[in-house]
DNA sequence: CCATTGCTATAGCAAGAGACTATAGAAAGT
DNA sequence: ACTTTCTATAGTCTCTTGCTATAGCAATGG
C-alpha cells in the first residue's frame, strides 16, 4: 500500500470520476487508473463502482474511505505539530542551571523567553554541577548551566561569564578596607554551605590556593538561610558576587572585596554535541548572552519582583 | 512524504539503531538511513539524534512518532475492515422484493442467510417491481427481485421462478371442479388491489388476455386482508398460488386453478450489471436459488414462523 | 441508425526513485 | 593504538511510475 495511491483513491472518491480526480492530483488518468487497480488488486476487493458516467463507492470503498480519510488527517497533523515545533511554537525546553546562578540569571531570563515564546512548555531545575552534567548526558536536560572548566568529549561548553566570590560580612563587622586579602579569611568565623555542596567546595578550592584553612562556625545548605545567619552576626560567608548583590538592598549586609589571589570561577552554558537541540534551545542560548551583558553593563541590579511560571525542581 | 519513509522511521524509533531497524524491514541500512534523511529534509527538522551508540528520538520526533503511528494504525484498520468484509463477515446487504415473494421466498431465506453471515446488516424491503428498478438504478439497493420480463440497459436479470395466480374464494362458494376459465372469472365478484399496484395490474393483464373484464367488489390495499375479505365471504380474489398457500392451513380458504390461459409470470434476481456485489450478494443470490428448489419440491409449505430480524421497508 | 461524445482500461516507452555494494569516517570499547 | 560498531556518502542498477496514444464501451444527439 502506496501513499500515492490513497491520495488517489480520496481524490476518486470525491470527484467521483477519474478523469477529473487525475486533473486534481496533476497526473494523466491512465495513471491514476493503474493506482487505483493496483490498490485494488492489493486488497482484494474493487472499491469504486464504475457506472458508466459516475464512479461510486462500493461497500469496500466506503469501509476504505473512513479510515484513509483519518490515516491521511493524521499524517497531515504530524507534519503540522514538526512545523509548529520548528517555528517555536510548541514544545519543552528542559534546562539544569546552577542554583546561584538560577537566582540572578535565570529569573530575567525566563521573563525575556516566555515573552518570545510563550507556548514553549520551560522548565528550569536548580542542580549542582555535577547533575546538570550527568542530566545533559543521560537526556534529561536539554540544556545545563554549569562550572568551567569542564571537558567532556560529548560536550560542547560556551563560556558564559566569570563569577567573582565575594565576602559578605554583617554590617557592624569592621573591616578595615573595602578590599581583604585571602589570607586574611583565616582568622574570620565563617558561615558556609556542607561540605558535600559545590559552592563549599569552590570556596575552600580558593582558600587552599591562598593556603588559609577556613573557620567555619556553621553550615547551612541555603544561600539564603546563610545571609541571613550573616546579617544577624553569626559571621561572614562567601559567595558569588552576582548572587549577592541585588540583596543588599536592604542595608544589613557589606559586601567585601576579596584579592590576592581573587576568587573566581567560569560558568558556562552546556549541551550535548551531537544532539539537535531545537530553535528554542537555541533561542535560549542567545538569549543567555544577551541577559549577562545586560546584568554587566547594570553592576547594581534591582531586585526583579516578576512572579515566573517556571519550575525549579 | 512517502509511506515508506514512515515504516522506516517507525522502525528506527523502536530499534534505536539504524543498522538494526534495517534489518528489520528487510532493507539494507543505507537505503535506511537515505529515506529517514529524506524525511527529516522534507520536514526541515532532525527526527532523531544520533548519539553513537544509541538513537534517541528528538522532540519533533516524538511528536511525529505519535502521529504517525495512529496513521499507520488507522491504514491497518482499512486493510483489515475490506478483507473482513471480503469474507462477508461484514457489511450491508440492501434488497428490495416485491411484496408477494418477499413473504413466502425471502422468509426462509433470511432464516439462512443469517445462520451463514450473522455479522452481515441485512435489510429487505418490500417495493413494487418498479421501485425496485429504480432502486437498483439509484444505487439504493445491492439487489433486486422483481418481474419478468424486464429488459434495461444497466440490469442483469436472472430468471429465478414462475409464479402462477390462483383464484381464492371463500370455503362456501360452489365450484364445479378444482379448475375454472379464466373466462368464468367475469361473473365472480371479486376482492383485489387497487388500481394503482403492480399486482392488480398484472391481473387486468391476465384477463385481458382471456378478454374478460374484471367485477370488482372490493378493493384493498394488502394482500392479507384480501385474504380475510375473501374468507368472510367477500368475493373470491386472485394472487400467486405460492403466497397463498401456507395461509390455506386454517381451512377457511379453497384455491382453485385457473388456466386458458393460465395467468402466470416470471420473477427474477435483478442487479446493475457493472456494480460490484461482494460475496455477500453473491451468496444470497446462490441462496435464492436453492431455495426455491426447495420450495417447489415441497408444494405445501408448513407456515414459518420464526422471529427474523430484517427489516422490511 | 450511425456518429459523436465522454469515460476508463491497456500498451509501450522514457525517466526517476530507491535499493544494493563498497567505503569513508567517527566514536566507543579493548 | 587497535578493533569494533555504527551512520553517511558515492556509484550502479533495477523496478516503479508517469506519460502518450489508443482501444473499448456506453450514452447522447442528429
Amino acid at each position: 500500500m502506496e501513499l500515492r495511491q490513497i491520495h488517489y483513491f480520496m481524490a476518486v472518491a470525491t470527484h467521483q470520476n477519474f478523469s477529473r480526480a487525475a486533473e486534481h492530483v496533476h497526473v494523466s488518468q491512465p495513471s491514476l487508473s493503474v493506482q487505483i487497480s493496483g490498490l485494488e488488486q492489493e486488497l482484494g476487493t474493487r472499491l469504486f463502482d464504475r457506472l458508466g458516467r459516475k464512479v461510486v463507492l462500493t461497500q469496500a470503498g466506503e469501509l476504505f474511505h473512513t479510515h484513509a480519510e483519518r490515516a491521511l488527517r493524521e499524517l497531515e497533523q504530524a507534519a503540522h505539530v514538526v512545523h509548529e515545533l520548528h517555528g517555536a511554537r510548541r514544545g519543552r525546553l528542559i534546562v539544569g542551571a546552577l542554583s546561584t546562578v538560577n537566582s540572578y540569571l535565570i529569573t530575567p531570563l525566563v521573563t525575556k523567553f516566555k515573552q518570545r515564546f510563550p507556548d514553549i512548555q520551560l522548565q528550569v531545575h536548580a542542580l549542582p554541577s555535577s547533575e546538570v552534567v550527568s542530566g545533559l548526558l543521560g537526556n534529561r536536560l536539554d540544556l545545563g548551566i554549569c562550572l568551567l572548566p569542564l571537558a567532556h568529549p560529548q560536550l560542547t561548553m560556551v563560556p558564559l561569564l566569570e563569577e567573582r566570590l565575594a565576602l559578605i560580612a554583617p554590617p557592624d563587622m569592621k573591616i578595615v578596607k573595602k578590599r581583604m586579602r585571602m589570607q586574611d579569611l583565616a582568622f574570620l568565623p565563617l558561615v558556609l554551605m556542607p561540605v558535600d555542596y559545590c559552592l563549599r567546595k569552590m570556596v575552600e578550592a580558593e582558600c587552599a590556593k591562598a593556603g588559609v584553612h577556613p573557620k567555619v562556625v556553621l553550615e547551612m545548605s541555603s544561600p539564603d538561610g546563610i545571609l541571613e545567619a550573616v546579617a544577624e552576626g553569626t559571621g561572614a560567608t562567601i559567595l558569588p558576587e552576582l548572587y549577592v548583590r541585588p540583596r543588599l538592598a536592604r542595608g544589613n549586609l557589606q559586601l567585601i572585596d576579596l584579592y590576592d589571589p581573587a576568587p573566581r570561577h567560569g560558568v558556562g552554558l552546556a549541551f550535548l554535541t551531537k544532539r539537535y537541540r531545537g530553535p528554542a534551545a537555541e533561542e535560549f542560548a542567545r538569549l543567555c548572552e544577551t541577559t549577562i551583558r545586560e546584568l554587566q553593563s547594570r553592576p547594581t541590579l534591582p531586585r526583579v519582583t516578576a512572579v515566573h511560571s517556571y519550575r525549579a525542581g
